[in-house]
DNA sequence: TACGTGGCGGTAT
DNA sequence: AATACCGCCACGT
């Protein structure tokens, strides 16, 4: 396992659980690199596996938990509006654009 | 509270 | 090796 600072922001973005979210800049600061938040940012966009791919043993990288530390939405690769939709399947609050509060990680 | 601005770290070319 | 590019953030109006 490289411990590339992408390798430790994708392994921990995997972890963030069904329904939570969390911050562009907490990752930085997860991973030891406070302050790299658009970093975390440009490593996501380009990011190899939004979605799980079938017959894949590897887990997806739901980079659609990421928001930013004003809880709004943020950027996503794609349609304006795909990210939100995700969060809400998940059934995830947004109000006014925003993130509800009881779904950030770690709060 | 909402918007603008500068600074910022890491990646890709 | 250098520079452009950003899915951001903290802070000041």
């Amino acid at each position: 396992m490289r411990d590339l600072f992408k390798e430790k922001v994708f392994q921990y973005v995997t972890s963030i659980p069904k329904g939570k979210v969390t911050s562009y800049g907490d990752i930085a600061r997860a991973v030891g690199r406070p302050g790299a938040a658009r970093a975390v940012g440009s490593i996501l966009k380009r990011n190899p596996r939004p979605f799980d791919p079938s017959g894949s043993n590897r887990k997806a990288i739901p980079c659609h938990r990421v928001v930013r530390a004003d809880r709004l939405i943020g950027g996503y690769n794609g349609p304006v509006g795909t990210k939100e939709n995700l969060l809400k399947k998940e059934g995830v609050k947004i109000i006014n654009g925003r993130v509800d509060t009881e779904h950030i990680l770690n709060k």
